[in-house]
DNA sequence: CGCTGCGTTGAGCTTCTTCAACGATCGTGG
DNA sequence: CCACGATCGTTGAAGAAGCTCAACGCAGCG
């Protein structure tokens, strides 16, 4: 596909005219990463950001004895480390691409001048960060006053009315990278979902989740409620 | 003092022209807060956001069975609530003077005009929400990540960074509000001070923490160790 | 075909929370 | 200015949640 088109069609560069498209097809540069590569790690110098063309990429932390927790995951559009760009120089997590990965790299200093020039570049990426700190507001929350259990409701949910499936959820990502997601382990989250689905909550069938009760989940999610 | 001038002194609106104050200055209004006092509640409208003058905000989340979670303490000169001025109509937190306070109040629209003239201030505002968070990812990593003994290390020697003063720390909380900024509770909280204190690592004396052994929280705070 | 990563299950243990009790402190109204 | 109530801070004992360690089946992939 024609790149600046490609480019022209990232959610994050909406309103923008001919000659800006122009300008960020000038300075982007596209990489193809492979399943588990490192995009970049905690530390690194933050020499620019990037948006997923095709793909899925994590955004984690790893504590010393290698656990990971994982602080995002995006797919196609969505742009990633934008935080570098602003403050401070080090990537402040690391990220790697959990399928083959095609990214777009935009290097720092040529978006910067962009966005002095362009205010309505600048309110997206307010919007997007924005959007972001809230989605953090509400790990902390789950993490700190949510039970694993309730954590898993909450994410069950949200991936029904992503997936607009009342029924079913198809998981888009292993088993022990949603622990990771969750703030938990493996052992701990396979353990949960077979307490779900003895209760009656659910059902499983490899990576598809049925969903059987959705007002006990809601419960579980809302912290109403234990898990029997 | 002056508004104006006391306006153009919050480093959020550093670089802007005479003009940009006198129209902050129009849209402005403040109000007192007394101790304990709400600001704004979880799901209330998100008219605008908010510039702390003087006093000690925290910005926090609860679980239905009354257990809190703080997610910032703001104090002077520092801006809050600047997400519900971009994305989405709601606070997504409560909000609560710790002490006695005197609050700036920017009605949402009138700021985003002003955004949209100001590249300046669109990028002060970006470099503020991408520290905030750079905090909230460090936050999601010790929840996650470390125990409490890690967690309260950390935060011991982040103060001691920041008070510029490497024997001892005063803190400006009470150990309640310490326990719910750490996601811990206050007897958790006050036994790991405890065993701190017995290990020689720190001494306690009210709100005055004196740090003994720098070394070993750091240890600590990194988590290659554990608190015997 | 073997190997590696994924997923599951069991047993034991650590950490943290809950519940309870109590002294100290603080602020406030009488 | 004192007295009283509320909040703060501490400590103990018991319990729950989740983690560690270990073992094993299974699928996918080189």
């Amino acid at each position: 596909m024609n790149l600046t088109r490609r480019i022209a069609a990232i959610p994050l560069f909406a309103g923008l005219n001919q000659e800006d498209y122009d300008e960020l097809t000038m300075i982007v540069t596209d990489q193809e990463f492979s399943r588990g590569q490192t995009i970049f790690s905690e530390g690194d110098d933050g020499v620019g950001f990037f948006v997923v063309d095709t793909g899925l990429v994590k955004i984690f932390k790893l504590s010393p004895d290698g656990k990971e927790q994982i602080l995002h995951i995006f797919g196609p559009d969505e742009p990633f480390a934008e935080v570098a760009v602003f403050s401070g120089s080090a990537y402040p997590a690391h990220a790697q691409a959990l399928e083959k990965s095609r990214i777009f790299f935009f290097p720092r200093k040529a978006f910067i001048e962009l966005l002095r020039k362009q205010p309505s570049l600048a309110l997206n990426l307010l919007a997007a960060l924005s959007l972001r700190l809230k989605k953090f507001a509400r790990l902390i929350e789950d993490l700190s006053l949510k039970e694993v259990p309730g954590r898993l409701a909450a994410h069950l949910l949200y991936l029904s009315n992503q997936q607009q499936d009342a029924q079913a959820v198809q998981l888009n990502i292993s088993k022990n990278q949603l622990a990771s997601l969750l703030g938990t382990i493996p052992e701990t989250l396979s353990r949960i979902l077979a307490r779900m689905s003895k209760q009656g909550f659910i059902s499983l069938d490899g990576t598809l989740i049925r969903i059987k009760n959705r007002d006990e989940l809601e419960e579980l999610a809302a912290g109403e409620k234990k898990l029997g």
